[in-house]
RNA sequence: GCCGAUGUGGCGGAACUGGCAGACGCACAUGACUCAAAAUCAUGCGGGAAACCAUGUGGGUUCGAGUCCCACCAUCGGCACCA
């Protein structure tokens, strides 16, 4: 018999709206538990299907630790500003905002119709004016801290965007919004002094409980790396050419330096450079290459060299000529290098292109001194070194080395870090407006926080302009204003924040959503405290969730949160994939629609399938089949009503297994392990299938370890059968008996030479003679003439002989 | 190139600190019910006639290895002319 899905989980859902089941308030009585997912842009497409993964697993952790006695957080809302809002809108005409509560309603639909046990008081979207007044006033907090700036800098450049780009919003020469390939451009910026964070975002990694891979990705992207600057004197000048090396013990071995295309001596000595129009040609050439070209290891080293201009090695007072090459890079270290083509494979691939003398410092093992066919770059002995000659270890070199430059005074220690400021502006349409007035007395004046937020203006349109400039500054009425400071006639900043702004606090909100005058109390703030578990896509770990920490660590020091870091556990989730096992995409027609699998199987055979599809952490194909016999089984829990009898407490013959069941997906809960406890569950009810008749409590707690997977139908049958007249969701965890999940009877495997020949069955913890003479008596044919070497019996595992 | 992860039946996947490999589900096969089909229920289901052989490949440690060690192969992910 089936029962009416769509019936049963309307009813329900109806249930915990108008009771307000899931609504959370401060408790101090109560331990807290803030389980956070992140919160999806609501595009047009509606729900995926891997969304549902992603928010049953967090439904089944508030579930469960509410159950649990937790005083559970469990929020949604609305990242909507940024590219797919304003793409849906463009593309259909019609205003982002328009748009955004269309989406919105289709989200939301979709997440209810799956029941989840969310605080739904406290949604909001990070468009809502009350929202983003406060992500203005925060970027003023930046502001005034002097960690916000504008300035004049090479950024990447998307042309089909329009639009500025962070770094980590061009990944690997990428648009992140479009995918189309880079460019520099020198544009006047907003810019979040993210680097002078780099050693608190890598120390505050301690504190939490983050995935490795999640750690290590952020680490790799900070890219801390300890070594030198080196100042070599440009010779008839008073300046020095700086460089950042991690191998300063061979600078007797610099044959030549590289600037990047982009450095400013260029400029500065172009009176002094004899081939100036082919300096020129290249940094022309440099510019207009795509940041892909420009980082493609497989094309050979271009440059030219600067003549007229060389510099001195500090250490041996040699005379080394300087290149240009665009294999160095502006924006890294001070965008200049040393080489040392003996020891560096890319100086060693420009100095054998060009000709450049190369002077090995650092002895191969094993090998003549002249026989060099391509960079050494492991350890050996310091050769044609001055005073590190003859030492053997790399570090000590380094460090003698460091010691005499300070000494000199002509280089230090240094630590430099890949990662960069925040490029904080867009020139788009959809963002929140950066908060800031230009007046032509007083500079750059920040919005008063009374004229707090800076709406955005209803305007025709919102694509982006050819010139690269905010749509917003067409607006002549909405820029024009007059300065807060002196009354001058000025304009407003016309970029927007990218998407980032929004989700960079947006946990803190969900505190306390309705707050008109702060983030949130501290009464909230204190209470709720970090993020204990937040599920999200790996896709974030070096964008959202390194720019969350930053915006947070600055949120604690100026004394507005409590905590340092904002999340303890960071987890991640796989892919729900096509059946092909390819991404699921329109062009390939494998899209699955969730609406219409929860129309058809039920939205609890869904959560159940898809917590059931395999590992957690892993991408996943979907597989139709899969999900009909997950609601095959929902059926059969349906059906046990029909074996209850009128007896008390557990069935003898199935306590034993009711017992280890309620221990196995409580912990399977608590580590993620979500199939293996809905395996477990479907072994549970195999064997009380196997019984004539079983009881109330029996079906009661089968249906208490259902409920954070199946909410809907377990409700439905605990409000005939259950325990008490509370709903389901108010009850608490079932408990189990330890000494119950012992069994007293254990099946002993009995080896032969390590290959199985059969079990015996013994009393558990009985001693070894009995044992062994059991096993010697049952597989007496098996050791007839044969030569016992050694016996070896391991309590309650095995019983291993070895014959020869 | 560096760092990390993964590799188990026809498929998704189980297997705690080394101790019965393949739990659970799907698919498939046979049977029951049915005029028939679907649904449901029951049984079987890694290979091999068997001894045995099987957890990417080749070695090793061990009474015993999917699990530990060494080498390699493949796939995926992160970083990458980062000095």
């Amino acid at each position: 018999m089936e029962y009416n899905h769509s019936e049963i989980e309307k009813k329900w859902q109806k249930k915990w709206e108008q009771e307000k089941s899931f609504k959370v308030e401060v408790d101090k009585n109560k331990e807290k538990f803030y389980m956070l997912v992140e919160f999806p842009y609501p595009s047009g497409v509606g729900l995926h299907v891997g969304h549902v993964r992603v928010y049953t697993a967090s439904d089944v952790q508030a579930r469960f630790k509410k159950a649990k006695g937790y005083n559970v957080l469990f929020p949604m809302g609305w990242d909507a500003f940024g590219a797919p809002a304003e793409q849906y809108a463009i593309k259909n005409h019609i205003h982002p905002k328009k748009a955004v509560e269309e989406n919105i309603q289709v989200f939301k639909g979709q997440m209810q119709d799956l029941g989840l046990a969310i605080d739904w008081d406290r949604e909001f979207s990070t468009t809502d004016p009350e929202y983003y007044k406060l992500t203005q006033w925060q970027f003023l907090q930046f502001y005034k801290a002097g960690l916000a700036y504008k300035a004049e800098k090479e950024i990447n450049w998307c042309p089909t965007c329009k639009t500025g780009l962070s770094n980590e919003d061009a990944q690997g020469g990428v648009c992140e919004r479009c995918g189309s390939q880079t460019t520099k451009k020198l544009k006047n910026q907003w810019v979040l002094r993210m680097s002078n964070y780099a050693d608190k975002l890598l120390d505050g990694l301690d504190d939490t409980e983050f995935l490795d891979k999640v750690k290590t990705a952020q680490i790799n992207w900070i890219g801390k790396s300890i070594g030198a600057s080196v100042k070599f004197k440009l010779k008839d000048t008073d300046d020095d050419l700086e460089v950042f090396t991690t191998r300063c013990d061979t600078l007797f071995g610099v044959t030549f330096m590289v600037m990047s295309p982009e450095h400013k001596f260029l400029e500065k000595y172009k009176d002094r450079i004899k081939n100036l129009e082919e300096v020129k040609a290249y940094q022309e050439e440099a510019k207009h290459k795509s940041e892909i070209e420009r980082t493609d290891m497989t094309k050979d080293k271009t440059g030219v060299k600067l003549n007229g201009l060389t510099a001195i090695n500090p250490v041996n007072g040699e005379e080394i000529e300087i290149w240009i090459s665009d294999y160095v890079l502006a924006s890294y270290g001070t965008g200049a290098i040393m080489a040392v083509p003996a020891h560096d494979d890319r100086d060693f691939a420009f100095a054998t292109k060009f000709g450049i003398p190369i002077v090995q410092v650092i002895k191969e093992p094993n090998t003549s001194e002249d026989t060099l066919s391509c960079a050494y770059t492991g350890d050996g002995i310091m050769i044609n070194s001055g005073f590190l000659n003859g030492i053997d270890k790399k570090e000590i070199a380094i460090d003698k080395m460091i010691t005499f430059l300070e000494e000199k005074n002509i280089g230090k220690k240094t630590v430099n870090y890949r990662l960069q400021d925040w490029i904080f502006s867009r020139q788009r349409f959809w963002g929140e407006p950066i908060p800031m007035i230009h007046c032509p007395e007083c500079g750059w004046v920040p919005v008063p926080d009374k004229d707090l937020p800076v709406l955005l203006p209803d305007v025709q349109s919102y694509e982006p302009t050819e010139d690269g400039e905010s749509p917003l500054a067409n607006i002549t009425d909405w820029v024009n204003v007059k300065c807060p400071c002196c009354g001058h006639d000025a304009k407003r900043e016309t970029d927007t924040m990218p998407n980032w702004a929004g989700s960079s606090w947006y946990w803190l909100r969900y505190m306390d959503p309705h707050n008109n005058n702060a983030i949130a109390s501290k009464e909230a703030l204190d209470y709720w405290g970090k993020v204990d578990l937040y599920d999200g896509g790996m896709e974030h770990a070096t964008r959202h969730l390194l720019y969350a920490r930053f915006w947070n660590i600055f949120l604690h020091e100026q004394g507005l949160v409590p905590n340092s870091e904002p999340f303890l556990k960071r987890i991640s989730h796989g892919m729900i994939l096509g059946s092909n096992g390819e991404k699921m995409s329109k062009s390939k027609g494998n899209v699955v629609n969730p609406t219409d699998m929860v129309k058809e199987y039920g939205a609890d055979a869904l959560r159940l399938y898809e917590m059931f599809i395999g590992d957690y952490s892993k991408d996943a194909a979907w597989n139709e089949n899969g999900l009909k016999g997950c609601r095959k089984f929902l059926n059969r829990i349906w059906n046990l009503q029909s074996k209850l009898n009128a007896n008390a407490g557990y069935t003898p013959s199935l306590e034993s297994i009711i017992n280890k069941t309620i221990k196995k997906v409580t912990h399977d809960i608590e580590t993620l392990d979500y199939n293996t406890a809905v395996s477990a569950l479907m072994i549970l009810l195999n064997e009380m299938d196997k019984e004539t008749s079983i009881t109330k409590s029996d079906y009661a707690t089968i249906l208490q370890l259902l409920n954070p997977f199946a909410p809907h139908i377990t409700e439905e049958l605990w409000s005939k059968y259950g325990n008490t007249n509370k709903l389901l969701a108010y009850e608490a965890w079932p408990t189990y008996d330890e000494t119950k999940t012992i069994d007293e009877t254990i099946e002993l495997p009995v080896q032969v030479n390590g290959k199985l020949k059969g079990t015996i069955l013994i009393p558990l913890n009985v001693e070894e003679t009995y044992v062994k003479d059991t096993v010697h008596t049952q597989f007496a044919d098996l050791l007839n003439g044969k030569n016992i070497a050694k016996e070896i019996y391991v309590k309650n595992k095995i019983f291993n002989i070895v014959v020869k």
